[in-house]
Parts: structure tokens; sequence; C-alpha cells
DNA sequence: TGTTAAACGAGACGGTACGTCACGTCTTCCG
DNA sequence: CGGAAGACGTGACGTACCGTCTCGTTTAACA
């Protein structure tokens, strides 16, 4: 949930709220995986959850934060954190995880109308920053870290460099559904990533001599 | 336009929609800039065009198509065919041009909006990676073509996954917003893509006797 | 027709009008029997008659007069002159037509129709008295002036009003449906208007003597 | 309102339904009488009642349907139950009540419009009879068997021939405008059917015996 | 017989109103 | 007294016709 952070007001309203929210999240998964976002409405949520349609606006501000909470719940619980013992390892893993999670399945429908939604709905910008792409990265950033103490790469690589481009294709090929999300893809992106990793493109200052 | 193809019938009718076409169009661009796709509405545009709404929904079938159609002739004159001689050089030069175009500006927000679009709505998919997407990544397949003609790289390279690589993290950072499309990024995601393609990261043979 | 009784005009283009008033009034007359005045339009008319809209708008003010028009040619002609040789035989022959063209008849219909229009559009009153209902009452006064010539009734009786008497509880049944226009209705009506002719009630003078 | 008679149901929403039906019946009233039935818009009613367009649609299938409810109320409390003591007092009352209502007025135009309305929205043609014209005849019945028991006329006159005649040849002015509803027009419509009542001629066996 | 102006079919156009839909708010009434 | 139920005001949707207006193209009357 996006709003009510305060914990007090959480543990007041735990009791009661935890049915009601549980049923409106389970609705709201099934609804975006049988319909998609945009033809998923209010309505049929509440129908569907016994619920009052003001019960669902009381706790959400639109359909976005609904939906973004829903997705949050079936999604991180899929990426785990990995160690392989080498970055190859651990880059062709997270990729991996991700392409097995999102291709062809209602999760990734689901992600890629939610950050459609993040264009359309200014709001809904920082929420998804938040607490979808900030919690996703920090586990990738791991594995930067952990191949920069192995000394793999140099010590001044830069992290969010690596991760976007890990993920930036697999998330522009998801989105313009232009290629496949293919095993021979993954292995091609991890390969470049690796190589430029290690070449020390990655690196700042490596580069700026180069140049 | 997207529909209306046929040659006869853009002939036999063109005396009367040039006019109206580019008013719409023009309407269209200015209130994409000024209040976004969602906040556009089909009588805003008719109003602000002069024209009839009737009129609208005969030429496109939905608010997406008349988006992209705006989009595409505002987008497409600012991406020149680069050819400076080097990989690397015409690498940087394509992400420059799209980063100029596209960051902080309202093409960047269109671009965003559009792809946003076509992910809530079935129907746009085809259309986009026909007038748009395919119509950019030729020429983007040049670039990749020349440097194998050069012999700076495999002459098995992967063109696509080369152009995902250099332009995924870009539309990553553009519709997620957690980073810049800084000078540094662009020089980042070149010097990755450089060395990983010099590298024969890039090339599936090469790929397959290293794995 | 309504417009364009100028003979000159006429005649200048006779030949071309012909056929084409024609075509347009015998689309109009099956349109109207098939689904009613409401139901049709004006572009459906001009496709099945095979005509261009504006040849229609170039002949006729509105959708209810273009009905009129073939109203007319198809009405009239069913409405003959009568003489009996009695004011009852007139009256029965003259409300019998009537009651057999109109009684569950498309022409009835269409009939109702037109009344219909004429209340919503003003600017049809003048064209259906005119050009409908002058026509039938001329003949119908006919009725009531043999009846005061053969010494039936009295010389100074209301003619209009035996004949609003007469056809007046028909229309209403037409209209309002509640009663069926009935043999034994007509017998009726007819028994009551002779009786009450004959009477003198429909005579001013002998009517305010007797107040 | 025509719809929703069920009280269960009309006692749940009283008090919501009650003044926005209030409200909206006012409205359809006032813009009946200001520009008619077919200049009247479902959008011009909502705005000017302060509601939305979907709270008229809940409540009425057609723009008919709420004009007539809208005119039931207008009309109905000025037809007031006549008994004068005779037969021909209670007919001129009667039809000197409706006369006033109807001549030169907004009612009179509101009534034309609406009968104009059943002969085009075929579903409208049960409504009518039942909330309007069967009301009305109900009491215009107690008129002839008053008569009868009093023993001015047969007692197997035909009530529903009688009142057809008397307002037959009335609504036949009010819709046709050929003639004015005059005082004149009155008297003798009364006369004539006083006349022929007494004479029999209302009574099938009187009148087959003279046949 | 060839020229020319009208009337024509076709149908795009700027509009208006339609009836539907989903929104987010608000009221009622039940458990 | 909190919540389901759902009516409400709002406003955009996409459709259907309206009546007007260009478009070429016949076509028939005159040169």
């Amino acid at each position: 949930m996006i709003k009510n952070v305060d914990p007090d007001d959480a543990r007041r309203t735990r009791s009661r709220s935890e049915p009601t929210k549980v049923a409106v999240l389970r609705a709201v998964s099934e609804l975006l995986a049988e319909r998609g976002l945009r033809q998923m409405t209010i309505e049929d949520i509440a129908a569907k959850a016994g619920v009052g349609k003001s019960t669902i606006y009381r706790r959400w501000p639109s359909k976005g934060s609904l939906a973004l909470d829903a997705f949050l719940e079936e999604f991180l619980s899929t990426q785990p954190a990995v160690n392989t013992g080498s970055l190859e390892g651990d880059l062709r893993q997270a990729l991996s995880s991700w392409v097995v999670t999102v291709d062809g399945t209602a999760t990734g429908r689901s992600l890629a109308s939610l950050i459609a939604e993040v264009q359309l709905d200014p709001e809904m910008g920082f929420a998804w920053r938040e607490n979808f792409l900030e919690v996703v990265r920090a586990q990738h950033r791991q594995i930067v870290a952990h191949a920069i103490s192995r000394g793999e790469i140099a010590s001044d690589s830069d992290a969010n460099l690596i991760i976007d481009m890990l993920f930036g294709p697999a998330y522009h090929r998801l989105m313009h559904g232009h290629l496949g999300l293919t095993r021979d893809f993954v292995e091609g992106v991890v390969a470049m990533v690796v190589a430029g990793a290690k070449s020390g493109a990655a690196s700042p200052t490596t580069r700026s001599r180069r140049v």
C-alpha cells in the first residue's frame, strides 16, 4: 500500500483492514491478469472483492496505485537475491529470473501496464520508484558491489550504469515487442555487459583517460 | 497517418483532406505538449482544430493513433542519418541526437506517453512498430553494418542486440526517471557497447565458443 | 411536391427531375412502410433511390414534407368521391373507405406519423392542411351539400361540424389505439351523426332556439 | 413516473429520489412550454434541473416518457369529475374543461406533442393509454353511466362510442388546426352527441333494428 | 455535332445530440 | 458505527444524422 505509512494508523486499523485489503488485492490481481489495467474498473474490483467502492477510495488514491500494490506482492517474491560467485553468473541469474517472470506472463503484462500508467499519471512516479524500482535496484547494486569486492571490475565502476545496461534492453523489448526475450538475448546482454564492465568502460576515470 | 495508404483514395480526397489533416495534427501537437496524452480529449482537439469530432473519427481509429501521427512528424525529422567514420562516433551521435530531442522536452513526454499507450491499447502495437520503431531501427542498423564493413567488429555481430544495448538503457531512464540522461550516461553507454561489440560479445559464434 | 410550383422552373428541368422525383418518392414509400418515419433517414432514402443527398435537399425542405408528398400519392387515390343518394349512405361509404385504407395498414401508420410530424415541426402545418386536409374535406363537404339539396337536413347545417363528428372519432381511435376501427364503430358513428344532423343539432339557429 | 411502481423499490429510494424527480419534472414542464418536445434535449433538462444526464436515463427510458410524466401532473389536475344532473350538462362541462385547458395553451401544445410522440415511438403506446387515456376515459364513462341510471338514454348505450364522439372531434381540431375550438364548436358537438344518444343511435340493438 | 452550363452522385465536412460508461463523492441503511 | 450498496453529478466517449459544401461527371439544349 502506498498511503498510510504512519505506523500508528496502520496498527490501529490493522485488525479490520487486513481481510479487506487482502480481498481487494486478490481481486485486482485476477482482474489485472484477465483483462488488463485499462479494462479493469474500480466497480469491477469492488464487486469482485465484495467491498464498497468507498472502501477502496479510502485506502488507495487511484486505480494505478492499487494495481501497483497488487503487483508488488506478486512480483517481488519472484526476484531472489543472487550470489553465484561471479559477476557473469550473477548477472545471468538476475536477468534470467526477470525474463522467466515476465516473458509471456500476466505478470509481464501487468509490469508493462504499470510502467505505462506511470507515464500517464504524474502522481504515480514517486510511488513507482520508491516501492518498486528502488527495491529491485538495491538488490542489483549488490551484484556490482560483490564483483568489485572480488576484484573482477574496477572499484569505481558505475553500478547504476551496469544495471541499466543489463535491464534497459530487457525492458525495451518487453515494452516494444519488436524482438523476443530469448535465451540468446539474455546471453548476449550478459556477455556485452561483462565485457564492457571488465574493460573499464563502466568506470568514469578509465573512460575519460581513454577519450 | 496510419490508415489509407491506398494512393487512389489519397489522390481522390487529397485536396479536401490536407488542410484538415494539418490542422488536426497541429492541434494534437500543441495539446500533447501542454497537457499530455491522457488529459487531451478528442473534443479538445476538434475544438482547437476547428473541426468536427466525426472528421477525426473518420480518419483515426483512436486517440493513440492520432497522437502517433502527430508525434512521428515532429520526432523523425530530428533523427538524422549518421556517418562519422567510426562505430564509436556513430553510436555517440545517434544516442546524443535522441537524448537532445527527448530529455526534458515535450517530445520526450510524448514519446513516453505513446509507449505507454501502446501497452494499454493492444491495437496500437503494430502501428507503433511499423511506423515508428522500424523506421528508427532501420537507420541504426546501418551503423552496425558500416562498422562491420569497416572491419571494426565481427561480421556476424548481432545488430539488433547492439542497438538494444545502446537505446534500451536510454528508454529505461526516460520512462522510469530514476536517473538522468546525462552526458556521462551517454559516454558510459557508448563505451560499454563499443567495448562489448569489439570483444565479440555481440557475435553468437564467438560467444558460444567462450561459454 | 410542396416547393417549386413555378411552371417555368418545372418545364426547364422536367426531363431530368421526373425520374429522380419518382425514384425518391418510391424509396420513401417503402422505407416509410418498413420502418416508420422516425427510423427513416435522409441518407437511407438517398441510398435506396440511388440519388445524392443534395438532390433531395434541393427539392424538399424536410423529411416531413418529403414523406407528405409520398403519402399524398398513395392515400388520395384511395378516397373516391361518393354519392349513394342518401346522407347516411354517403357518410357510411366515406368513413368505410377511410377505415379500409387506414386500419392496420402501412398507409395508416404513415398517416399517423405525418399527423405526428405536423405537431412537432411547425413548418409542416400549412402544407399539411393545404395539401392533405383541405383536399379531403372538400370532398366531404360535398356530402353535406348534397344532403341539404335533397332536403334531408336543415340548410344551415354546419358542414365542418358534421365532417369533424364523422372523422374526429376515427382519427381519435387511429392515433390512440384504445379501441378498434370496427364495422360496429363505423355504424355507430354514422348513426349518431345522421341522428344528430337530422335533429337539427348541427344547425346553429335551431340549436340556439333550443337552448 | 412510468417505471418502478413496485412500492418496495419506491420506499427504499424515496428519500433520495423525490427531490431529484421533482426538479427534473419541473425542468421538463418549463422546457416543454417554452420550446416544445422536439427542441427540448435531455442535456437541456439535466442542466436546468441541476442533475446528471445519467440520473435521467436511470429513471426514464426516453424523452417521451419523461415528458409524459411531466404532462400528467399538470394536466390531470385540471379535469375535475363532473355531475351536473343531466347528460347534456355533464358533456358540456367535460368538453369545456378540456377546451379551456388545451386551447391556445402550453398544455395543449404538450398534449399534441405527446400524442405525436406516441405515434413515432412504439414503446410509448402502452404507457400513454395506461397512464393518460384510461384515467381520463374512466371519468367520462361515469357520465354515461349516470345518464343511463337517470333513464336519459338506453341502458345498452355504447359509452365508448359516446365518449369518442364527444372528444374525437376536439382532438381532431387540436391536432390539425383547421378550425378553432370555439364555444360554438362545443355547443354543436354536445348537441349532436345528446341528440344521437337519446335517439338510440349509440345503442347497438336499437341501431341494428333500424338498419 | 460540339460546347457549355445545369443538375447530378458521391460523400467529406462542421455540428449537435445521443445514450453509455466510469469516475470519485455522498447518502442510506444494515449488521 | 463502520461498511456494502449504490445513487448521484460530471464529463468524455464513440455513433448517428443533420444540412451544407465541394468535387468530378453526365446530359440535354443551344450554337
